[in-house]
DNA sequence: CAGCATCCTGTGCGATACTG
DNA sequence: CAGTATCGCACAGGATGCTG
């Protein structure tokens, strides 16, 4: 995905990456889940995120550590251990879409 | 997309339409842009939203409309003139996402 | 000017089966 | 347990050309 920048007065470029990472559509999701719970297995997040397959899980994994939102630390035990947490970063991303979340729920409960 | 409930604490149901909202690529963009100049007609929305082709243009318009976040007023004039601005909905939606602007034009910053 | 109609491609993502 | 490996498809969205 390219967004190129604008000739007009605001500058919308620095938006392209979370975009680009939002857009994935567990990506919020696995964020808030993280967000509320510290540390998160494998399983941990494949039961909070009822229909998210293996696959599907493991690429936005991999991305949001790309992005350096979250952290993934391994132990060398058996069965394995490993665990997901929210960087600095992810955590201030976590509180940056608060209001977009409370927005989403206060529009939900005025359509019920 | 489909979301399902979970069967943890929090309920990450609400963000399931936003999510499809936002994962379009220019909703964002097009939602920032209004919230930053009142009325925009197709083709100033064409140009600050560079790259962006017609159809992409008119499908993410028709869906912002379905979704109430903006509104379309078409002048009886020739050439024909048509205006897009926020409702009130889209401009409550627009301030929910300013503290995710804000962190992404801070940490895209941070980068350089 | 503000679009619609078509065609076409990339890829997000689900389903399923298998492994260290 | 925490993934990997395949397969397949729906769909976002780009390119191009046409119209009221």
């Amino acid at each position: 995905m390219t967004i190129k920048k604008n000739s007009n007065g605001i500058c919308l470029c620095p938006l392209k990456e979370i975009i680009t990472t939002i857009s994935k559509k567990w990506a919020i999701l696995i964020i808030s889940a993280l967000g509320h719970h510290d540390r998160l297995r494998f399983n941990d997040l494949m039961n909070i995120l009822e229909g998210i397959s293996p696959k599907s899980l493991t690429d936005l994994l991999k991305e949001l550590l790309n992005e350096g939102l979250i952290n993934r630390e391994a132990f060398s035990e058996i069965p394995p251990r490993v665990e997901y947490f929210l960087t600095d970063e992810g955590k201030q991303f976590c509180e940056a879409i608060l209001p977009l979340v409370q927005w989403a729920e206060n529009r939900d409960n005025l359509r019920r």
